[in-house]
Formats: C-alpha cells, sequence, structure tokens
DNA sequence: CGCCGAGTTGAACTGAATCAAGAAACGTGG
DNA sequence: CCACGTTTCTTGATTCAGTTCAACTCGGCG
C-alpha cells in the first residue's frame, strides 16, 4: 500500500484525505509467471502498477505475437487505449515473472477523479511521462536502424536481458528473431 | 476566442470562472506560410492550437528533415517533450499554409491548472487524445509494410495529398521519397 | 524563354525477412 | 542425477522490400 503512494506521490504530493481514499479503494494481487492479466478482445477495466516482478503487452497477429512494452517496477499495467475508451484490447497483457500488482479499478479512479481532484494533475502528469516515452519509441523506429535501436535498448534497460527472451526483445524492435540474433553475433 | 473554449470544452465542460480566466491569458496570433514557431535547440514555452491553417514539426538529421506530424484544425502545436520538461526541443515547427493559432505560455498554464483544478482533467484527456494517436502510429512501423502504411494515411487524412508534399508525406512515413512515388504510381 | 523545385523512373545495391536446419539450454519425470 | 522432449537461440542460403544515386519529365513563374 504504502508503496505505491509513495510512487505516484513522487510525480505530486497527495493530501492525506486523498491517500485515505486511495487507499480505501486499492487493490493488491500476487500473480504468477504466466499469468494473462488482460485478454486481447476484453475491456481493460483496472488501471494496475506493477510493484515488483515483470511483464509485457503483446499484439497477436498472424498467429505470432509482437511485443508492445515491457513493464519493469513501477510502471502501468495496463491497455490505455481501451482503459480510456472502454473499447475492446487489442493488447494482452502477459505477466513474466511472479509478480505483485496494485491498482485500482476504472469506477473507482473516476471516484476519485471526481471526489478528489488532485487525482487529475497525477493523472496528468503520468500520461504525459507515458506520452514522451512514447515519442521515443516512435522516433526510433523513424530514423534508426535495427541495431541502433537494439543497442539503445539494451543500454537504457540492461536487465531486459536476463529477463525477456530474444525473440520477445526482437518483435519489440520490430525485427525478426534471427536477424536479432546475428545482430548480437557481431561485436 | 470563442472557437478554442468550444473545442477544448469538448474535452470536458469547462466553468464559467474557468473560461474566463483562460480568455484573459489567451493569445492570437495570425502566422503566414514559412512562418517557424518552434526553433529545433529551444525550448517550447508556448502551447498552441491551430484554429485554421495547416502546419507540420519535423526533426533534422544530417541535413534532411523527417516530418514527426502534421497538424490540422483543432490540432495541438507544440513539442510536448519541450513543454513538458522545459529541455530544448528536437522538433522544428513550421507552418505550411497561412495560419491563425491560439495558446497560452507555460507559465499562464501552470497558473491555470493551480487556481482551476478543473484544467488538469481536460490535459490529462487531451493528452490521453495524443498518446492514443501515437500508439497507433508506433504500431503501424512495427507491423505494417510502406504500402499499407500509406494507404492508411491517406485513407485517415485525405487533405494531405493536397496539403503536403510528397517528401513531406515520405519522411513521416518513415521512407524515402522515391519509394513512396513508386507506390503511388502502382495502383 | 529558361530555370527551378517537385515528382518520376531506372539500375545497382543492401539490410532485413523468410525458410530450413541444427545446436544449446532448460525443466520435468523417472 | 541423468535422459528426454521442448523451447530458445544460432547459422546458412535465398529472396525481397526499400535505399541510393543518377538522369529525366513536368508544370509553373520570373
Amino acid at each position: 500500500m504504502l508503496w505505491l503512494l509513495n510512487q505516484i506521490s513522487q510525480f505530486a504530493p497527495i493530501s492525506p484525505e486523498g491517500q485515505l481514499a486511495l487507499a480505501s479503494v486499492l487493490v493488491r494481487k500476487e500473480v504468477p509467471k504466466g499469468y494473462v492479466l488482460l485478454e486481447h478482445g476484453k475491456i481493460c477495466r483496472h488501471l494496475y502498477m506493477l510493484e515488483k516482478g515483470f511483464a509485457r503487452g503483446y499484439y497477436t497477429q498472424d498467429g505470432r505475437d509482437i511485443s508492445l512494452w515491457f513493464a519493469f517496477e513501477g510502471d502501468i499495467l495496463a491497455s490505455y487505449y481501451s482503459f480510456v475508451t472502454l473499447k475492446p484490447s487489442y493488447t494482452t497483457i502477459e505477466i513474466l515473472e511472479d509478480s505483485t500488482i496494485a491498482g485500482v479499478s476504472y469506477d473507482q479512479l473516476n471516484e476519485l477523479y471526481r471526489n478528489y481532484p488532485e487525482f487529475n494533475l497525477i493523472g496528468r502528469l503520468m500520461t504525459e511521462k507515458y506520452f514522451i516515452e512514447l515519442e521515443e519509441r516512435t522516433l526510433s523506429f523513424q530514423f534508426q536502424s535495427a541495431s541502433e535501436r537494439y543497442h539503445q535498448l539494451i543500454e537504457k534497460h540492461p536487465q531486459l536481458l536476463q529477463k525477456a527472451s530474444l525473440g520477445h526483445i526482437a518483435s519489440f524492435l520490430g525485427i525478426s528473431q534471427e536477424t536479432l540474433s546475428r545482430i548480437r553475433a557481431k561485436k
């Protein structure tokens, strides 16, 4: 509980009342490796934060899956698109290591937004943070080669090498597994 | 004035006091074709909305420019990254048709956020909207071919054909001008 | 008219995909 | 603790989408 409050109050301080209100609706769960938190086609009705563990979001096309993102401790686990629009998610969220997650439901969050406007500030800042990260990722597709993207990714998240498989990383970079293997081979 | 209020109140209603406060700090400008609204390397201290006209954001690499986005009426003109972090922008914003823009400065907007928390809700919703659009764009790089990306773009924004040059569109799609010309040639 | 920027077309080249096969690592049951 | 099957990773040969460079066309405009 404390952990999540601490995490999100790094975006902006939360009043004692707000903290209490959040704590009272917060759900905390342990989920095992392999667990599917959100299934493709379902509506994402919860916003979780990954307290401990590792996860990824992926898209399925022609029978193979393509990683959209990886989540480390402190990252949000949700399909933004589905959560915001309440339309079916195209993303599947898969837990890749035994994890602890904490979060709130769509209704509860909106209740919080209504009763404690200060949460809108936090929501805005968090959205801005993820927007900027996504912008950087889009840029990398537009001007970097496969090899450049790989090296930059590993520099930013060296833990990925231990945690994610070659195939997961390759699809995240938008390249084939074989190509990534060859990139690794040279130097 | 009215126009911009109307636009952003589509995200969420604004109280009369909020409307007044916003109106009092709003700047409205006419800018000619060719005008550079934000220069690469400068800090983006204003958030404008394009009321009428057409513009694009681009990045310069090895002497050539690569389009990052196009803005139509109602779209935001700013480098989100620079505006939010107050770091130098890597984006240049160029007006492509005589335009009317309206907006607020960084300081004024934060003043609004502070005094009228309701604006945080609007800020969050607008950021979410752009986040989802960007997500779609990133996806398109991850699994679509150049030709698929082009046809989808044109389907979504047919006006682009009249407004933007082949070179601008090609760099936006992450392909060379020649390739786009060939894509056009066949069917 | 002649120039100029924008778009097209051709030919050679290249980074990455695909298909196919094999090697290594990994976990589970005996 | 080993043996087996499964999954993950590597390597090779071939193909293909898209780049690059270069020459050429077209429509406007001074």
